[in-house]
DNA sequence: CAGTGGTCTAGACCACTGA
DNA sequence: CAGTGGTCTAGACCACTGA
């Protein structure tokens, strides 16, 4: 693997900087500095040091100079598995089992299924994710057919909901709650559990735009499922 | 609040993308003709389209030229805030509880103690997170010496070992695993529960390069306590 | 007020790869 | 094989701000 010249200086300051020879808070060399060190243009230096600072490696101030910053855990990238994809590598056969299945209008009472439907009907599904035959995951699901009008012909036998929304609409923008619950008498059920078994909760909202796509409920078995998050120099790709 | 040039051709072609003008798949104007379009050298339609790029909204493909990118939730932001912020916003008093405090060597059974240690001792600390005098989160947390000589001498009256570790240690690497339990006696006693209580569980690691430097479990209450993550263009800074 | 980074230009040569 | 993006140069003017 061939390095450019902008990805040689990256690293060389990345590297400094995590073996500690470049500690927090301290000064880099100037961006001449570098130019004469490497033999190189300004705008290469620049493009270097300017990755460092989307990383959050690097914080720049005019006429003092480029300093080291010192790394602020404010937030971790937290990876969203596929689901048949981390079943299926457990060497596990995944399927989804639609338990129920409805066209109706938004229940006034409820300010979330309101914001979600725009005015026209939903559609709302329950269903379960299982691994080799057995609950998973307990899901409850609202879709706007005014975002997805295409989603009323689906019938949800090969594929699952939050599959095939993945495959068929471009959304932009979604919220993940986490939180951890006792297990309710019917989510018990529909899991083969006891009542009060730890579940990890996630609520997740998804947005196309200004408009609600879909809004998601899921139950997982405690003991079978956990997510896991990073925070680093090795991310994996443009997190956003 | 003025933009540069390179941001304005930036925002223009996210607002095309976002607003579904330039669908997913859809082939953006080359580089040739956004100089033309915008009047500007080449250098400023590379860097506006490379933080597109970056953002994982667009996608090149030489000779081909440049498409909008179909969105993946691979990943998203998960916000890590601080307790003790959390609890004042709350309106809350916050305080840590040190429950033990223990100095010896890793533990030959424990892998994860090893791995730490360095073969150094730990410092090994339980303790409770109080919001206005109630339990919030049970903590048991081990510091490699090798990594923080200075914490042996901390009392953690004033401070949590967390926030402490914060302000003194410059880490570049933590990894999260989030889960569902039950309460186990000894957890649901400190948290003043009933035992089976569900309880958000999260584990980190943290590295300072190859060195581990601390190791935590915290058990917080799960109907006190959730996360939320985030996806979409209005991300809140360099998330690394 | 001088040194720093921020931005931009008008070119250049190149590697890749789809038509 | 021609069009695309990838990278780089050698300059330039500017805004900001710490000494």
């Amino acid at each position: 693997m061939k390095k450019t010249l902008h990805e040689t200086i990256r690293t060389d300051m990345e590297a400094a900087i995590l073996s500690g020879a470049l500690a927090a808070g301290e000064r880099l060399p100037t961006e001449a500095d570098l130019m004469e060190q490497y033999g190189c243009s300004r705008m290469t230096v620049n493009k270097a040091i300017s990755a460092l600072v989307a990383a959050s490696l690097v914080e720049r101030r005019k006429k003092a100079g480029s300093f080291v910053a010192r790394p602020k855990m404010h937030s971790m990238v937290l990876d969203i598995p596929d689901l048949e994809a981390e079943v299926l590598q457990r060497r596990q056969r995944y399927a989804f089992h639609l338990l129920s299945r409805e066209i109706r209008l938004a229940d006034p009472q409820k300010e979330y299924e309101q914001q979600l439907s725009g005015g026209e009907a939903l559609l709302v599904l329950t269903g379960l994710h299982l691994a080799d035959g057995q609950p998973l995951a307990f899901e409850e699901r609202s879709v706007s057919l005014a975002a997805v009008p295409d989603m009323a012909q689906q019938g949800f036998e090969l594929i699952s909901p939050g599959a095939w929304l993945l495959k068929h609409v471009p959304w932009t923008e979604a919220e993940t709650r986490i939180a951890a619950v006792n297990a309710a008498p019917e989510v018990a059920r529909h899991l083969d559990q006891d009542v009060g078994t730890a579940c990890l909760y996630i609520e997740r909202r998804t947005w196309r735009g200004e408009a609600g796509v879909t809004w998601v409920r899921q139950h997982f078995i405690g003991k079978d499922y956990d997510l896991i998050a990073h925070f680093g120099p090795a991310r994996s790709g443009g997190a956003i």
